[in-house]
DNA sequence: GTGACGCTATGACATTCGTCATCCGGGCCG
DNA sequence: CGGCCCGGATGACGAATGTCATAGCGTCAC
């Protein structure tokens, strides 16, 4: 019996994806939480053999889970967003799976199984991907400015939630636009995202 | 037994609503669709008595499949996005159900037996803020060159890809940004979006 | 210890954006 | 029939944005 916790912070699909894991004879789902910070005191409490996290989640994103839980359980990245930066992270995070929840339902089953045996489980087109586009060229701060950025915020507003000037913001978005090839701040944002680097 | 139709892109969601669904006794998942353009053939396949619809799909949206379904076969709109005005219009499809995927897994077979019944399932916080912001302030046009804009295309892109001149959509730009109560383009995509205008 | 690089900042500049006034033509409603 | 609003357009103006050069400071690697 593989015992297994879900955390997801959307109840409807965490529920159903325990159900489908409940429809398997040999798996057992023992945990589910909604929120990431949650995630290691029930972990704690449960003692699964895999976790599957979803990323964009409350409290704590799936990769900062993952890796916290790093060696201790096996993890399974369950994403909505097949980005090749979050692959990228999840593997440095530890990850031992990474599925993208448009793949075949039986793919999860299967990855746990697989997670459970020792291997590693990756889409293997995404991992194509990931590798062509390359690890995230930007700082850590133009990070920062772009996330800050998104939503429309102006350069004052920026400016001001960093505690920066103006002017180092407006630099900032100037090299974060070069980086991602972008021709503007929005498009900046945007590619970045699709990436997986923010 | 109630017949039951999914739609959803994803496919782990979409097979995991139909696990938690076909653990109920009285309900049966009689078929399942990734694509929007695919639920009417299906329904005519299959007559189901109600038909769950995820609003971004490929192919037709759930809210333009609403309302070619409608008066053929009960709708129940479910979302990952409760905005007001997904609700507004799901209602106006024709819908007879809204439910949010973060709601209880419970919620689901609930909302089903409901509107079998004949009964309107809302979720009744929801219902409360979609009349609050009311409806949609917007044009047609401002939608659209709203929509063209996201992502952070320039204003020279979207008059291309709209067939406008470059002063008229900047025009259109500012009074969306007004009608929105924006401070600027990336801001007035950003809040109609989060309040289903777009 | 000396580059290389990241973080912060300043100032100047050209370009793009957002706003406003104004215009025309076509529906639609009272 | 006469407003009134929407779609479309023009031109002008000020404000915000994006670019570039330059510079000081800290840290890390070689």
């Amino acid at each position: 019996m593989i015992r297994v916790l879900i955390a997801d912070d959307q109840d409807l699909v965490r529920g159903g994806l325990a159900a489908l894991l409940g429809l398997e004879p040999d798996i057992e789902v023992v945990a589910e939480v909604a929120r990431g910070d949650e995630v290691l005191a029930s972990v704690a409490a449960c003692h699964p053999d895999v976790v599957l996290l979803d990323i964009e989640m409350p409290g704590l994103s799936g990769l900062e889970v993952a890796e916290r839980l790093n060696g201790v359980v096996r993890v399974v990245i369950v994403t909505t967003f097949g980005r090749p930066g979050y692959l990228r992270r999840a593997l440095d995070a530890g990850a031992a799976g990474f599925v993208v929840k448009d793949a075949p339902a039986a793919e999860l089953a299967a990855a746990v199984r697989r997670v459970m045996a020792g291997e590693r489980v990756v889409d293997p087109k995404l991992a194509v991907t990931a590798l062509t586009v390359g690890a995230s060229p930007l700082t850590v701060r133009e990070c920062d400015v772009l996330r800050a950025a998104d939503g429309g915020a102006s350069v004052a507003d920026i400016a001001r939630s960093l505690f920066l000037t103006e002017g180092t913001v407006r630099n900032y978005l100037s090299s974060a636009i070069g980086k991602t090839g972008a021709r503007n701040r929005a498009e900046a944002v945007s590619t970045a995202r699709s990436r997986g680097w923010l």
